[in-house]
DNA sequence: TATGAATGAGAGTTCATTCAT
DNA sequence: GATGAATGAACTCTCATTCAT
C-alpha cells in the first residue's frame, strides 16, 4: 500500500530527468497545494511539452500520489535508524525531533506538501494518506513506550496510548512551528530566533519529569 | 485593528439574511480554503445574483476578511471568562483546552479556516491574520505562567518563555487533531474514540509533573 | 434639434446640484468616453443614490446627450462674438484660433468629449453630433472666406469649399494637438513648450501668404 | 523596440490562420477601441475556443500591442520609398498625402486603430505608441523641410520646428477627415464626393504660395 | 514517444438598469 | 421624489485534459 505506479514511460526516462520532474513537481505541490498547483507551469519550467506529463503519469492525481509517496519513502529511509540506536526513552525521543528538523532542513518540501494536505480537502485519498504517516503514533511511538515501561524508564501507571497520542501530537507541533517558521520566515512561534537544541533539551526535560517516576 | 468592514449595502440587509451569508461563506472558506472557495457556489447556495454579493462586499478578499475577523471575535468571546476564573494554571489550561473543544464543536467552520490559512499562501493578509490568533501564546499563556511561577505553582527555574511555546504547541495540536477527527471523521488520532475528558486529564497530570516542584 | 430634454425632475432641481451633475457627469465623459463612463462612478461621487440618477434622465443616453449639448451651448456662445468683430479674415481667424484655446482651457473637458466621441463607436446619435459641430465649415468660415473674396482680401481664383475644408482641418488639428498636449501632458507636439503666440502668428502669416494675392 | 513578441504557437500557426486572426483583432481594436474590444467576440468571429486566443498571445495587452505594431510596420513599408524619390519638397507633400490616402483604403482599420487610441485612456503604453509615430513630425518633416531650405525650394526665414509641425498637423488632419468619410460614411467633411486629388493639389498649392519666395 | 494546439468550464469582477419601499 | 438592493449578462483570464500529428 501506498504504493503509486507512475506510467512504464516514466520509469524507462533517464534518471536526473525523473529526478527533475519529481523535484519540480514537490515543489510546486508543496507552494500551492494540490488543488491550486499548475501542471502547465510544471511543465514550463520542466521545459517539456504538456502532453509528455500525460505520457509519464494518468493525470494530476496520479503524479500526486506517486511524488507524495517519494517523499514518505525519504522520510522514512530517515527515520528508520532512531529506532535500533541506544540510549532511553527520553534520548530517542531527542534524536527523532533533531531527525525531523533535519529532515526540513533538507527536503522542506515534502514536509510541507503533508502540511498542506493535512487540511487541504479534495486531496485525492487523503484519509488514506494521513492515516499512513502517523510515524509518531502507534507504529513508533507505541513500541518505544512499551518498551520504556518495561525498562522502568516512565512509570508503570501510564496510559500508554494516550501518552502516545500527546507526544505525537507535541513532536509534530514543534515540527510544524520549525516549518513555518523556516519556510515563510513567518516566525509567528519564535522558533527561530531561539536556538532549536535548548528549546529542544528543555521540551524533553519537562517530559522526562512528567512521564518518569518521582525521583 | 483586524477590523474588516463590509460595504453598507451589507449592514443594512436583514438579520437573518446576513448571518445566512457570513455562514455560508464561512463554511465555503473553511472547506475549499480561500483561493478554491468559489463566489459562485456561495451566491448559489445562498440563492441570491452573483452580482449582489459584490454590493455586500467589495471584493473576494473583503469577504474573506469579514469572515474571518467576525470568527475571532466569537473565539475571543468565549475564551475571555477563563482567564479571570479560579483555580492553579492547571485548572486553567484544562478549562481552555475544554473550552478550545466546546467551540470546535459549537463553530467547526471557524477554526477550520484558521487550519487552512496556515498552510496555505496566497491568503490575504496572512501573516498578520495568524500573528493575531496566538491567543495561547505570549499574550494568553505568558502571564499565566508568570503568575503561576508566583504563586509557587511551577518550578522556578522553567524558561517561561520557552515553556508557553511548548504549552502552545501542545495544546493547539490537541485541538487540531481534535478538528481534524470532527471535522472529517478521519480519526486518525482516535481522539473521538476515547473520552476527551480522560484525555485532556491525563495530558493536564504529565504537565503537573513535568512543570511543578518535584515531591 | 440637438435639443435633449432632462426628465421634468432633474429641472426642478436646485441650480447648485444640476450644476454639480452636469460637471461631474461632463468628466466622467470626457475622462472615459461614452461606452467606459460608468453611472456607478458619477452616483458616488455626486453623494446621491442610483435610482436618482434615472428619476433626472431617462438613461445614460440621454445623460450623455444632454451633458454633450450643454458643453455645444457654451462653445457657442464664446464664438459667437468673433463673427461680427473688426479686422480682415486672418484677424479672425487667429481670435477664432485664440478663443478655441481660451476655450479649452477653461472647459477642457468639454472638449475632450468631442475628442472622444469623434472615433468612438456606439455613442448615441454620434453622427448627427459631429455634424452639428462643424463650426469652422460650411457654418463659419464659408461665410467668412466669401466676405474676404468680396473685400479682395483673399485671391478671387480660390475654390472656397476646398479652402474652408482645409481651414477647418487646420484650425481643429491645432485645437486637438493643445489639447492633447494640455490634458495628457502627452506633449507629443510640443505645443506647450513653445508659445502658442508666436505659433499662431507664424501659422496665420503663412496662411496669409498662401491665400492673398501675390505682391 | 515597438517590438511585441506573440507566443510560439502563434508563430507555428499556419500562415492563413494567423492573418485571419490579425485581421479580426484588428479590425476589432479599430471598430471598438481598445478597452471595449471583446476577445469574447473576437474568438466567436474566428471560430476559435475562448482559451485558445491565450495560446497565441499572453493577455489581451499583448495581443493589442502585437496587431498594433504589426500595423506600424506595414505603414512604415509603405511611406519609406517617398523619402528618396526625386522632386522638391511640395511634390514629396503631395506624394505622402496621396500614399497615406491609399494605406486608409488598403488597411482602414489599422489607421483606424491610431485614430482610436489617440483619445481613449487606459490603452497600454499609449503614450510610447503615439510618440514612436509622429513620421510627420520631427523625424520625417524636419529633414525634409531643412533640405527644401537649402534648395531655397521655401524661404529662409521659415521657423522649421513649426513650420514642420503645422505641416504635421495639416496632414493628419486630411488624414483624419478622410478615414472619418471613409469607414464611417459620416461625410462630415464631404471628402469623398469631391475628388481627393483636386482637393491635395489646392492644398498644395496653398501651401507653395504660403511657404516659397515671393514671385 | 513526444508533442503542443485546441478545448470549454469556471473563476472573479463590473455595470446599466429595475423596482419595491 | 428619492432610495439602494437586486439582477444577470458580459467581461478577461486559467486550467486540466485530449488527440491528431
Amino acid at each position: 500500500m501506498l504504493e503509486h505506479k507512475p506510467q512504464k514511460t516514466f520509469l524507462s526516462l533517464p534518471e536526473e530527468k525523473r529526478q527533475k520532474i519529481v523535484e519540480i513537481a514537490t515543489k510546486e505541490f508543496a507552494i500551492k497545494g494540490y488543488a491550486k498547483a499548475s501542471l502547465n507551469r510544471m511543465v514550463e519550467k520542466l521545459g517539456i511539452a504538456k502532453g509528455s506529463i500525460y505520457q509519464y503519469f494518468h493525470n494530476k492525481e496520479h503524479l500526486f500520489l506517486y511524488v507524495f509517496s517519494h517523499g514518505v519513502r525519504l522520510a522514512k529511509d530517515i527515520l528508520k535508524p532512531i529506532k535500533s540506536q541506544k540510549g532511553n526513552i527520553f534520548e530517542k525521543l531527542s534524536a527523532s525531533l533533531k531527525m525531523g528538523i533535519l529532515f526540513i532542513q533538507q527536503h522542506p518540501h515534502i514536509y510541507q506538501i503533508y502540511l498542506k494536505i493535512l487540511f487541504e480537502d479534495k486531496v485525492p485519498g487523503r484519509k488514506h494518506l494521513l492515516k499512513a504517516i502517523r510515524f509518531y503514533s502507534r507504529d513508533y511511538l507505541l513500541p518505544l513506550l512499551k518498551e520504556a515501561q518495561t525498562k522502568g524508564e516512565i512509570r508503570q501507571d501510564l496510559d500508554l496510548e494516550m501518552t502516545a497520542f500527546m507526544l505525537d501530537a507535541m513532536m509534530e507541533r514543534f515540527l510544524q512551528a520549525y516549518s513555518l517558521s523556516y519556510l515563510d520566515t513567518i516566525d509567528i512561534y519564535e522558533a527561530k530566533t531561539e536556538s532549536l537544541e535548548k528549546k529542544i533539551s528543555i521540551w524533553i526535560d519537562i517530559l522526562k519529569r512528567g512521564l518518569s517516576n518521582g525521583k
